[in-house]
DNA sequence: CGCTCCCTTGATCAAGGTCAAGCTTGGTGG
DNA sequence: CCACCAAGCTTGACCTTGATCAAGGGAGCG
C-alpha cells in the first residue's frame, strides 16, 4: 500500500494513443486513477513512441536499489514488491504494487534506485525513458502538476505506514493489511470481500514488521472467530465491521473475546 | 529525518530577490542544499513578492491533519515535529524539521494538510501560497524538476524510516536516530559531534515507535557504556564507530558487552 | 517558593519473537 | 500419471524485548 498509486495513463483526446504506448492490456478501471486524464485536450500522440513494454515472471526483479534511475515504470498486470536493504543485510518489504502503480520515482533525486523491485507473479510493465519523460512534460506543465498530486499522495501514504508499524500491535497491522489490500483491489475491479494474495505470508510478516509465525497464528485466530475466510493464499472477508474494530485498536466484541478465549 | 529537506531558497543571480523574499534570517549552508540554486541564471525577481514570513512559539501548530492545503512552507529557524494521527486517536511523529526543511507538501494530493506541524521552539517559518508556487513554475519548468527530486529524496527517506520501524530494535533505532540527527545537523552548520535536541523523551520515543521508558534507559546505556555523554537536551557523541556498529545491529564489542553487564 | 513538566530508575508482565516440528501443496522428473 | 521434494504454511513451547506500572528526582517558571 505503498506506492506511487493510480498512475494509469489513459487517454481521452486520442484514445488511442497513450494506451497503445502503453500497451494494450493496461485498463483504466477509473478516472480518478489517471495521470493523464486530467490533462484535458492536451496533444498526447507524443507519448505513442514512448513506453516499452517488458514481462517478468515470478522472483524476477525489475530493478535493484543502487541501480542507476533512468526509467519510470507502470505496473500494467500482476504485482511486484518493492523493498530496501540496510547496511547489515536486513530486508524491508516497503509495498506491494498492483496495475495501475507506478515505480521508482524516488531515484529522480539521486540518479540511483532507492529501492528494489521484484515480480510476485507474472508481471507486465510498461517503462518509459525518464529523459523522454521530462522533455515531453516541458511541454505539458500540467503533466508535472499532475505528478506532484501523485507523489503527494505516496508521501501520504507512506506516512500512514509509519502509523502502522510504530504505534499498532500486531493484530491492528493484520486487519489493516487486510482491509487495505481489499480495498485496493476493489478498487481495481476485483470481487468485493474477497481477494488472492500474489504475496506469501513471509512477505506479508515482513511488510508488516512482524515474524511469520504471527502472522500465520493471527490469521487462524482471525477465521476461528469467523472474521474472514482463509484457505492458502486466498481470503474472503466475513465481518468487515469487526475487522475494522481490530484495526482501530478497539476490544473485540464479547463475542470474540470468547470464541478466542 | 522525515521531511522534504533540502529546499533552501537560494538566488545566484539576482542575490537579493529570493533570499529577501524568503526573509532575511535565512542562510543558505551549502550549495546542494538549494532548490532554487541550480536554476542557472533564471530570472528569479518573480518570487520576490511570495514569501510571507510567521514566527510561532513552542507548542503552536503550523497546520493541522485536515486543514485545507493551500501553501507550502520553509523552516527558516527553529524546528518543527510533525505528526499524523489515526482513527483511534493515537498520535506518530513522522519527522523533525530544521533550518531549509519544506513541509506541507503531501497536501498537493487531496487539497487537505495530511500531518499536523508543531513548533518544537521558537520557530520563524516562510509561507509561500500554492497557487502563486505553480502559476511562477510555469515559466520556470526546472523549479519542478528541482521539487520532484526533493519530492523523490523525501520518498526515499521515508523509506528507509520503514527500515527502522519495521526491523531495528530499540537500540538500534536510537543509535540510528543520534546518527541521523547529528548528520542533520552538522549539515546545517552545528559543531561536529554535540548536539542539543529541541524535541522531548516522549517526542523522540513516539517518533522511534518506543516508550518512553526505553528511550531514557537507553540514553543511559549509552552514556555508562562511554558512547555518548548526555545532559539534558544535549548530547555529544564520544563514540562514532561502536554507536554506527550498534545502528547496524551488530553485537557491541567485548568492551561494551563488559560494561554493560 | 512551590508547582509542573520532564526525565530517570526499578519491578513486573505480556506481546510477540525464536526455535522446533510437522503438515500441505504444487512442481518436477521418472 | 504418480512419487517425491522443496517451499511455504501452521502450530506448539519457550524466551526475550520492551511496554507498563509505580515512584521519585531535578530544573525552569510563575
Amino acid at each position: 500500500m505503498n506506492t506511487i498509486k493510480n498512475l494509469h495513463v489513459h487517454s481521452t483526446a486520442a484514445p488511442n494513443s497513450l494506451k497503445a504506448a502503453v500497451g494494450s492490456s493496461l485498463n483504466c478501471y477509473t478516472r480518478k486513477h489517471c495521470v493523464a486524464c486530467k490533462l484535458g485536450d492536451i496533444h498526447l500522440s507524443q507519448f505513442e513512441r514512448l513506453g516499452k513494454r517488458r514481462v517478468l515472471r515470478k522472483g524476477e526483479q525489475l530493478f535493484r536499489q543502487g541501480d542507476t534511475f533512468q526509467s519510470l515504470f507502470v505496473v500494467q498486470s500482476g504485482s511486484v514488491k518493492s523493498s530496501v536493504v540496510g547496511d547489515d543485510g536486513e530486508e524491508q518489504i516497503t509495498g506491494f504494487h498492483f496495475p495501475g502503480d507506478m515505480l521508482s520515482v524516488d531515484g529522480m533525486d539521486s540518479g540511483q534506485q532507492t529501492y528494489s523491485a521484484e515480480a510476485l507473479e507474472t508481471t507486465s510493465i510498461c517503462e518509459f525513458a525518464f529523459r523522454d519523460f521530462e522533455r515531453i512534460s516541458e511541454s505539458m506543465p500540467d503533466l508535472k502538476s499532475q505528478f506532484f498530486k501523485v507523489m503527494g499522495k505516496e508521501l501520504s501514504r507512506e506516512k500512514k505506514r509509519m502509523l502502522v508499524l510504530g504505534r499498532m500491535r500486531a493484530e491492528q497491522r493484520l486487519a489493516t493489511f487486510i482491509l487495505d489490500t481489499s480495498r485496493e483491489l476493489r478498487s481495481r475491479g476485483q470481487a468485493n470481500d474477497s481477494l488472492t494474495f500474489s504475496m506469501t505470508r513471509q512477505d506479508i510478516a515482513n511488510y508488516l514488521g512482524l515474524a511469520v509465525e504471527t502472522v500465520s497464528r493471527l490469521l487462524s485466530q482471525f477465521a476461528a472467530t469467523d472474521l474472514v475466510r482463509v484457505q492458502r493464499r486466498s481470503l474472503e472477508v466475513l465481518d468487515r465491521p469487526n475487522l475494522e474494530n481490530l484495526a482501530q485498536g478497539f476490544q473485540p466484541t464479547a463475542q470474540l473475546i470468547a470464541r478466542s478465549a
